[in-house]
DNA sequence: AAAAAATTGTCAAATTTTTATCAATAAATT
DNA sequence: AATTTATTGATAAAAATTTGACAATTTTTT
C-alpha cells in the first residue's frame, strides 16, 4: 500500500489529522488540497503528494472528504489501537503527562505509573495509583505493557531502559535528556526534548529581534 | 558571520550543545567531528558543515575544543541572555513546565505564572505565586515580559495571543493545540505539540511491529 | 627534524525533498 | 446535454540537504 514514505511525510501526518478533526468538529465535510494548504501554510502540491504516499483519497473536481480522510490518517498512524503503556517517573512532568495527554484517543492505554521515591508511591494520579519501581518486574510480567514513557532523570535512564527492554517493552516516549543513539540505536523511540525546543525558541526570538530592530 | 543557515541546521544545534555539555561534565575537552558523529549517529561531514555555518571553530589535526565549541553554540542560540517570560495556564502542564524547565540556563527568566481559575490563584509554583489572569495587563506593563509560554486550552489561545501581542509579547512557546499559522503567520512561535509527538510515536511502534513480526 | 597520522574546511556530487505543471476527470453551471 | 470550472494524481523540474572527496594544515610519532 504505502510507497516509500519519508520521515518528513510521517512528521506532517499528525498535523494533518489535527486540522481534519478540527474541520469535522466545525461541520466541514469537504476540503481541497488548496484549501487545506492555505489553512496550514503549506503548498497544495505537498499535501497531495504526501497523501498519495498512502493512496488516492481524493476525487478530481471535488477534493477530499474530511471524515474519510481523517479516518484514513488515523488508520495510517495506528491511533485506533490500544497499546499498553506505562509511565516511569511520577514527578511534576510524569504526573502532568499522565493527566494531560489523551492516551486513549491516540493509540495507547495507560495502565501504570511508577516512581522511585517512596514518598510519592500510593498517590492517585489520573485514577491510577503510583506504584513503587520495585514492583515493575512483576507488573510487566502480569500486564505486558508494550511501551514506556520516560519521565525520569537522565542518569537513571540507561538502567531503566535496559530493564524495560528485558521486560518486553518495545518502544519509548522519551522525555528524559538521555540520548538513545549511542547505546540503543535500534530501539524505537520518540524524543520530546523540551530543553532542545526551548533553545530553538531562544534562537528564534533572538533572530526575530535582530531582523526587527 | 553566519552564512545562510537553514532550519535543519538550527534544529540540530541544541542537540550538539547537549552532547558538548555532557562531554564537559565528563572532563572531555577535545572532540573530532568523527568522534562526535559516532556518538550522535550523524556523519562527520554534516557536523563539520553545520558548524561551519557559524565559523571555523575547529583546528586541523586536532578537532574541536569542547568548552570553546559549547560556548560558541550557546552564543549562537542566545541562551546566555535572560529574556523575560511568563506562563499562561497553571494547570498540570503549566506547573510541570515551570518547575521542570531550567529557564535560567536556557536564555529566559521566568517572572510570572497566570491562571484563569481563581481556585488555583495564589498557590506557589516554583517560588512564584500563581496570579489571576485579570492582572495580566498591569503586570506586563510593569515588568515587560518578552515571551509567553502557552499552557492553556486551544479555545482560549486566540484571545490570549491577541491580548499578549498588544502587551508587547514577542514570541510564544506553544504547548496548546492552537495553530498560529492561520491568524498569526508571522509571530515567532515554537510549538510543542505533544499530541503530534504521541501520534508519531504510535506510528513508529506500529511500523516497528510490522517489520519485526 | 623529518615523516606519518589526524583532522578540518571547502567544494562538488549525490540524494532527498519540495514545488510546478498538466492531462484526466468529476462537479457545477448554463 | 453541453460547457465551464475545479481539482486530483502523476510526472518532471527545482531547490534544499546530505554525503563524499581532498588539499591544506596541525599534531603526533619516530
Amino acid at each position: 500500500m504505502a510507497k516509500n514514505v519519508s520521515q518528513s511525510v510521517i512528521k506532517r501526518l499528525p498535523r494533518y489529522y489535527r486540522f481534519l478533526i478540527d474541520f469535522e468538529k466545525n461541520g466541514i465535510s469537504r476540503i481541497s488540497s488548496g484549501g487545506l494548504a492555505e489553512k496550514m501554510g503549506l503548498t497544495a502540491s505537498q499535501i497531495r503528494q504526501d497523501l498519495n504516499c498512502f493512496g488516492g483519497f481524493g476525487q478530481q473536481g471535488y477534493g477530499y472528504n474530511v471524515p474519510e480522510l481523517s479516518r484514513e490518517i488515523a488508520e495510517i498512524l495506528g491511533i485506533n489501537r490500544r497499546v499498553g503503556a506505562i509511565i516511569l517517573g511520577a514527578g511534576n512532568l510524569g504526573r502532568a503527562i499522565s493527566t494531560h495527554m489523551s492516551f486513549e484517543k491516540l493509540g495507547f492505554n495507560l495502565i501504570g505509573i511508577f516512581e522511585k521515591k517512596e514518598a510519592i508511591v500510593g498517590q492517585m494520579v489520573n485514577g491510577l495509583p503510583v506504584r513503587s519501581i520495585s514492583g515493575l518486574d512483576e507488573f510487566c510480567r502480569s500486564y505486558k505493557p508494550q511501551v514506556a514513557v520516560l519521565c525520569i532523570p537522565q542518569d537513571e535512564a540507561e538502567k531503566a531502559i535496559t530493564q524495560l527492554l528485558k521486560l518486553g517493552i518495545k518502544g519509548f516516549w522519551n522525555f528524559s535528556h538521555y540520548d538513545f543513539n549511542e547505546k540503543f540505536p535500534d530501539v524505537p523511540v520518540e524524543n520530546v526534548h523540551l530543553s532542545d525546543s526551548l533553545m530553538t525558541f531562544c534562537y528564534k526570538i533572538k533572530e526575530y529581534g535582530e531582523n526587527n530592530k
